[in-house]
DNA sequence: TAGCTTACTTACTAATAAGTAAGTATCTTT
DNA sequence: AAAGATACTTACTTATTAGTAAGTAAGCTA
């Protein structure tokens, strides 16, 4: 794996793990065992490092979208294949996912991030709303309410699950998980 | 009010804002037109001035829990009227729950904090389970699985839909108290 | 009224932050 | 072999941070 590589999934790490105002590019460096300057070298300013932590995560989500596609026959299965994200920031170190991360520090992100962060929030939203309508109209899921509106409260359920998990224990996380999983069924 | 409290007031604010890292003594003594060492005057720490901003909400959550016990008859009352503290948060300046703000940079916070914040989240946690578990004794509830299972994904969900409205809207937060409130009854 | 307390200000310090300019070693291309 | 590009290091700047020590003005207390 090349140093911007190495670099990309340490600022991945550190925004899930202390949010993007708890960690430095020395903190970066000195894992790496290099200097600061050489961050800057492959990511000039934070701000565009944190994008492309965005950009990457947006990659990962397209992955699972495809794989869910191809691999999936119920669309339970594409839900709970969805939920692996969120199983591997638990496992990874307790990380908070990484919309629930930007959006608990908005505020203090350089807005250049704001459009982006919007798009793959609606974009996953959009995704796992379609599965549960395609769902339920095939007659496995059956929940109340819109789709668009389950899909909703689904990631929000996540996103706070992680957080909560950090505070109560994992066991929090899972329980949370096999809750709206047997909500919609 | 004095200083001290518009100091507390402010903490609170920038802690549920921007994040435990995402202000400084500087953010607040600037807004009362004082100067950082008078805000030192009042808290010498800022690890103590997040303490004191976490027992704030304790006693805030505790007069919820008196209230509902008084006035609310109806099971549901209690729950909504615990739920008038993220309504809260949604309207002043789109805050996140301070729990949700304090687990999303857990890590880089000062350890005296995780026993206080454990133990305010446990205590919610376990009242609106409680409450859960009597509306359902009383023929008022109807969800599936346990009352202490039912308390921690509400928690998580509130939790994450102040996040999800910060970047999609306001209106995301009322959808999903909504499905809550309706998955409930 | 002398002394103590409260609530600050002035004026720092030491550490850490993001970011930059200039230099260097190594590898690649012509 | 010369020229350029790549991936850094060295050495720095400027800004901000939490925190402190010493001083001061106003009010309260013996």
């Amino acid at each position: 794996m090349s140093t911007k590589e190495k670099i990309l999934d340490l600022a991945e790490h550190y925004i899930q793990h202390n949010g993007y105002n708890g960690f430095s590019y020395h903190d970066i460096s000195s894992v790496l065992g290099i200097k600061n300057a050489a961050v800057h070298y492959h990511f000039p300013k934070k701000e565009g490092l944190a994008s492309e932590v965005l950009k990457k995560a947006q990659g990962q989500f397209e992955n699972i979208k495809q794989k869910a596609e191809l691999y999936d026959v119920a669309y339970i299965d594409k839900v709970r294949r969805f939920f692996t994200i969120y199983d591997n920031n638990l496992t990874r170190e307790n990380r908070v996912c990484l919309i629930g991360s930007f959006a608990a520090n908005l505020y203090t992100l350089p807005t250049a991030l704001y459009t982006p962060l919007k798009e793959l929030v609606a974009a996953i939203k959009s995704w796992l709303a379609g599965v549960l309508e395609d769902g339920r109209n095939a007659g496995e899921f059956h929940f109340k309410g819109s789709a668009e509106r389950r899909a909703g409260l689904i990631c929000s359920s996540m996103a706070g699950a992680l957080q909560l998990a950090r505070v109560l224990g994992d066991d929090e996380y899972y329980e949370i998980k096999s809750q709206l999983l047997n909500d919609l069924v």
